[in-house]
DNA sequence: AAACTGTTTTTTCACGATAAAAGACATTAA
DNA sequence: TTAATGTCTTTTATCGTGAAAAAACAGTTT
């Protein structure tokens, strides 16, 4: 079958939301910047417009005649990334119990499984081996070292140590910085979902990452940029994993970081400190509270 | 072509080295656990050995019947894996100037150079992405963000944070640890070393990745570990790229590590941590300085 | 001339196939 | 009855191949 057209897909879907705002398309390079494909992509997604009848399409003009049904666009699930499929799936092995540390992974076995070939799996392996759950022997197969206390106790110890420098770092960037325009956007958005919490709790998730990114961003320091990649993968599983208690444990964070941004913003180092200490303690909380580890090894 | 048997041809190197001490082999599972491979590999090595008059064998009876000669060997170039290959390749590329920060990095061209398949230089530069040298467009090109001046910083700031949390734990480790008697052993071989300093200055290297990873160890933290990676990737290629005052540079650090041996043993951690910084800033200035750089971005 | 569209080439991505190496099972020797 | 050897099966490492997607080139339009 070798390769998806998912990158087309996806983009055709995304395309199709520009067909609700305007009544012509602009040039071809300038759609591909948008949806961020090649013009070889947007080509084969203006044919199809114009095949469904959704476009009239004559080299320049593009002259929208409907607007998209439904059923013109495509599955969801055919617009995934190979990758994103396989770190489902693993990922979904991982933490639906039965899945201890120790044990050996088949490359092989995961292949078959999942309906892929073993390079795809590989090549997963190889990128998902560096957020530190998975190692691989020597000409040999891989092990699962596990969603354990220890290794959340690792990852915490970390991401403590880089978000003080990294918030240090922010707080002491200069008026000018562009930062503190972003800071006061995400402050803006923090402040609506903490009005309406009560219904928009799950919107939080989302909100943090960006929230910590733009501070890590502050350090100017690619692997501390890089290893939030890890952070984000971890809390992303975990909360999808862990339900409990969402809400109450989204409102505390909320006015955490609110006070963590207030204290940004007020450029006393002293209190920037506090702000992150305290915010970043109750996170590991949560984590720490969410790994059921019946015995420890 | 499909698999090169190099660790077959590795291992036989091995094993030859063995035929010099004892009149007979041990067993099939013994030698598999002394060379690292499994038994396989072994039958494959003996069934050669036999054949070209090395030993006798018979069931459980392996007798040597000569020393090997020179041409016994397989070529050291044979017994490389493909990813070493293609590491020092692709090392020498970036090294050997030319590699402007923000060039393309081509994986057929590279798979053509090096006279690969493309899987393998994939498989390679995924690997290779944690170092944060190369970073990869959603589906597209690599791009060589080069060994640069900002690039160095970085990692030593790291390492910085890493290392003095790492030395704070070791020198707090309990007296009966293991750890002590490493660096009482690690401690000898500084001293052997610091006598005859003038012939064997390239040894010091291989000593240096030693110390420091043992010293890492002591965080406990899988992160903090594995980061060494990265610095000793960066060092091995550097020290080979950049030969000029060795002697002195060496000469230096080795003082300087048995300084801060000494401040680990007394355990005293005010000590511990003066020695650590001042060990890090000549590493750092040593970097630094081998790095060219003639305009900044 | 600048920016677009049409066409061709190149590169990336993913697969199945195959040899090397590991691992499992059966048999034999001590 | 344990631990080795002999044999068979499975898994990993690597390649060549072909479709999807990107990129380069050439020809048009404004």
């Amino acid at each position: 079958m070798s390769k998806s057209n998912n990158v087309y897909k996806d983009a055709y879907n995304r395309g199709l939301r520009l067909l609700d705002e305007t009544k012509s398309l602009p040039s071809e390079p300038e759609l591909g910047a948008l949806l961020g494909v090649s013009r070889t992509t947007i080509r084969t997604i203006l044919a199809r417009m114009e095949e469904t009848g959704l476009i009239a399409w004559n080299k320049r003009s593009k002259t929208v005649l409907r607007v998209p049904r439904p059923d013109d666009f495509f599955p969801e699930e055919e617009t995934d990334t190979l990758s994103q499929i396989i770190e489902r799936s693993f990922m979904r092995r991982l933490l639906a119990g039965g899945a201890e540390p120790g044990m050996q992974i088949n490359e092989l076995e995961l292949a078959r499984e999942i309906g892929v070939g073993t390079t795809s799996v590989r090549e997963f392996l190889i990128r998902f081996s560096r957020f530190g759950l998975i190692e691989k022997r020597r000409n040999s197969h891989w092990v699962l070292k596990g969603f354990t206390r220890a290794f959340a106790l690792e990852l915490t110890e970390i991401r403590e140590m880089f978000e003080l420098r990294s918030a240090a770092a922010f707080a002491a960037l200069p008026e000018d910085s562009p930062v503190w325009a972003d800071l006061d956007l995400l402050e803006d958005e923090h402040r609506r979902l903490a009005r309406e919490i009560a219904t928009r709790f799950n919107e939080f998730s989302e909100l943090d990452e960006r929230f910590h990114r733009l501070i890590h961003r502050a350090s100017h320091n690619r692997f501390i940029v890089d290893f939030y990649d890890v952070i984000a993968m971890i809390f992303h599983y975990h909360y999808q994993w862990n339900k409990a208690q969402e809400r109450e444990r989204n409102e505390v964070a909320v006015t955490e970081h609110l006070a963590y941004i207030a204290a940004l913003k007020s450029r006393d180092l002293g209190k920037v400190d506090a702000a992150c200490r305290k915010h970043l303690k109750s996170a590991r909380h949560t984590l720490l509270t969410s790994i059921p580890e019946g015995q420890q090894p």
